[in-house]
DNA sequence: AACTCGGGGCG
DNA sequence: CGCCCAGAGTT
């Protein structure tokens, strides 16, 4: 009875849902567009600090569309993949230039947004508007993996097969159904929310679960304990890798204003290099021409910076390019 | 379809 | 130390 587990898990998140600033009635459009650029391959616990001086700091889009990509980096902290920070200030320059500085609420116009994919448009439209999108998340795909499918992991991600198994739960309302709008909206944050505090990918929680009765990969008799998981795609080491090297460069400029000379600028990112200096040196050279490329450095006469972070054009008789 | 892209938290 | 995380863009 797949209509059970819908307003059964709608009812669960009532009295179990984390208090995440984000979901306050009063969170704005762009709020929410905020969180779910931190929250992509995010934990929401480490984004919550970050996402309340965020908004607070540029409360709208064209707050954050009139500051530096600098700014945004230092904000995002280590949050992680910093392609989103500089994303998220493009998205504000579309919005104020292209929807008038409101957060659209269409699907076309938020996945025509830099970094804005299935989820995160599909999300916005929800979670801001009220609409009835499919929102499917990694948390999502397992929950109707498990309660509705009968599998213990979730397909691979597909837009395709997401949206097919998502109405295959919650079919789309009929246009004017507010009653099953609301429903869906509902299961949305719900469904999620059941993903990470129950049926999670290695423990779930089954005993606490408030659709275990109905859900069919309990019915075929889903493990107690830990989960075995079909083997993921491995994701390589962090340490001596180069996202870290990225990471290290990003955290040296993020703490300097103005920028460094490429020989300071080494220096502090190889500071915390072990015995293999050589290697590290080759991976340094390889993650600052990746962090260029992507517009996360810049270099102007001699001095590396962050984007927007560029030092002031010399003046008559000051020192030299490199410090 | 497979890669790349951060960083931290947790068992 | 390995796995996982409110994914998206590129090749």
């Amino acid at each position: 009875m797949t209509a059970g587990i819908v307003d059964r898990v709608v009812d669960w998140f009532a009295r179990a849902a984390r208090p995440l600033p984000w979901r306050d009635a009063h969170v704005t459009p762009w709020g929410v567009l905020v969180s779910e650029f931190m929250l992509q391959q995010t934990q929401a616990a480490r984004v919550e600090p970050r996402w309340r001086a965020f908004v607070e700091r540029w409360p709208r889009p064209a707050d954050l569309a009139s500051a530096t990509d600098a700014d945004v980096l230092r904000a995002w902290d280590r949050l992680g993949y910093p392609r989103r920070a500089r994303w998220l200030r493009a998205c504000a320059v579309v919005i104020v230039e292209r929807h008038g500085g409101v957060v659209p609420a269409d699907d076309a116009s938020l996945r025509a947004l830099p970094g804005v994919g299935p989820y995160t448009a599909a999300a916005v439209a929800s979670f801001a508007y009220g609409r009835p999108s499919a929102v499917v998340d990694t948390n999502v795909r397992r929950v109707i993996a498990r309660a509705a499918v009968g599998a213990a992991e979730p397909w691979a991600p597909s837009a395709a097969r997401d949206e097919a198994e998502y109405r295959a739960l919650v079919p789309l309302p009929l246009p004017g159904d507010d009653a099953a709008r609301a429903r869906a909206v509902a299961w949305n944050a719900a469904a999620m929310e059941l993903g990470a505090l129950v049926c999670t990918a290695r423990a779930p929680r089954c005993e606490v679960c408030p659709i275990a009765d109905e859900c069919a990969w309990r019915a075929i008799g889903a493990p107690t304990g830990t989960v075995a998981g079909r083997p993921r795609r491995k994701q390589a080491a962090y340490a001596g890798s180069d996202r870290q090297m990225r990471g290290r460069i990003l955290a040296v400029l993020r703490a300097e204003f103005g920028g460094l000379g490429h020989a300071a600028l080494r220096e502090r990112a190889l500071a915390a290099s072990g015995r293999d200096a050589r290697a590290d040196e080759v991976r340094y050279e390889r993650a600052l021409r990746g962090l260029r490329d992507d517009g996360l450095v810049v270099e102007t006469s001699g001095r590396i910076a962050l984007p927007g972070d560029e030092p002031p054009a010399p003046t008559r008789g000051a020192g030299g390019p490199d410090s």
